[in-house]
DNA sequence: GACTTTTAAATGTCTGACAAATGAAAATTG
DNA sequence: CAATTTTCATTTGTCAGACATTTAAAAGTC
């Protein structure tokens, strides 16, 4: 690990980027204690805040966890599913929000995954995730729910539908795909009767999976796909009008 | 944004969160300029020190960027695809090699998902595309090319035919699927015999894309996991038979 | 007007210090 | 001896102040 300090970018990020590249080829392994930050100062020869910053760097990857008193230390964290989920729907909305990305776009990048997984779903559905499915399903049903309750009930009740497939990896790169639309999704103001037609759908997809027949629910997927663009295409129409 | 000095967690990561907060939900937006380091010192009633730590936590994920000089400081960064795209590959790089991920589990995940791309890519592919995948093949046919070569030119290959999708969240969404196994793919020892195959399957993908017909390349994907999937199995057992 | 110099503001880095947490080792106690 | 308490060294978290470096605007110069 050389860092150069004539080189342009900072020494903490220098520095992150060298013990990031440790733990990524593996000269570092999950739950190895780094050398304290007094010691990695003398070893890098910056001093102590500069280390720390870069520190904090790989902290907010998730990538060390940091512990205080004698015997403690940064050590390489073993990154779970729960927190690269996290980052990922980070990201995901900020990319989505920041880029001027159409609704178009970002629904079909949604559906195209989405579909992908209901023939795994359909095989392997357990019941709970079809409790899960149908939960939200009478959620979604409930009279004086907001928009944006709604929209939190369709995220889940997707979410239950990427679980089903029964594949932890597969899950994770779906994250964002499905989480990340849902600030685009709240600007959609839902209708009883566009409600009524969605629950519908779900239902359908819900019904499929539980027979383990794919083919239904790629096709309730595909409609709700289809009904989603539709619906925010007047939502925009509306506006348009509004403010010409 | 309020800190609360007594809470268990950092400082610094108080105060991450809370500019975390204020960008993700749009009270700060791309480009605006954050209050100088000494102010938010005095802001938040911390030193200046703790402020550059939760600055460089938010530099990490690509949040904000900063500039030296007068009428410099720290911005609010508009996330590029690219960086995003970076942050996801190195996430699902983590993720996988941490965590026991099955050789299975992972290759279902990509192509799954990789086979949701193919009938927009059919549809969409432009002749970039095209001779992106086309240039790889012919790589992955050179006579001394290493492992650790056919396998990058493989994930080449495989994200020319994600681009050729036309949808950039959909490439996002899938950096990590196709990117991330890579290390996983290293593992793998390919005889001439089993780059000859792969290379006649990504032979007839190339030629279904440039067709427009999607029905073929999906099945000639679907083969090429059940074949990655076998050549794996085949690696796995010759090791369990030289260390039993 | 075009060029150079100055200057103020901001981040980047360093030093030294103290607070707080924490687990191990030593001392104490029953 | 065993259980408990105390001490203590180590390490991260935070702070204050200083100086170096960068940068663009402002002032000065021809």
């Amino acid at each position: 690990m050389k860092i150069d300090p004539n080189a342009t970018s900072d020494l903490s990020a220098q520095i992150a980027k060298a013990i990031r590249d440790s733990i990524v080829e593996g000269r570092l392994i999950v739950d190895e204690r780094l050398p304290s930050e007094a010691e990695m100062a003398e070893q890098f020869k910056v001093s102590r805040a500069t280390v720390r910053e870069a520190l904090k760097r790989l902290a907010a990857q998730s990538l060390i966890r940091t512990q205080r008193g004698a015997f403690g230390g940064a050590f390489v964290n073993k990154l779970s599913f729960e927190e690269a989920y996290g980052q990922q729907v980070t990201t995901s909305t900020l990319l989505i929000s920041m880029n001027e990305v159409s609704f178009e776009t970002a629904c079909e990048a949604r559906y195209t995954l989405e579909r992908a997984c209901a023939p795994l779903a359909a095989q392997r559905r357990l019941p709970d995730h079809l409790a899960d499915m149908r939960a939200e399903i009478v959620r979604q049903g409930q009279p004086g729910l907001t928009d944006e309750r709604f929209c939190a009930s369709d995220v889940a009740f997707h979410r239950a539908l990427v679980n089903a497939a029964g594949n932890p990896v597969l899950a994770f790169q779906l994250a964002g795909a499905v989480e990340g639309m849902q600030p685009l999704m709240n600007m959609i103001t839902f209708t009883a009767r566009s409600r009524e037609r969605i629950i519908d759908l779900h239902t359908n997809i819900a019904d499929a999976i539980e027979a383990k027949s794919a083919a239904p629910a790629d096709e309730a997927l595909g409609e709700l796909a289809r009904y989603t663009v539709e619906l925010a295409q007047g939502v925009f129409d509306e506006r348009a009008k509004s403010r010409p």
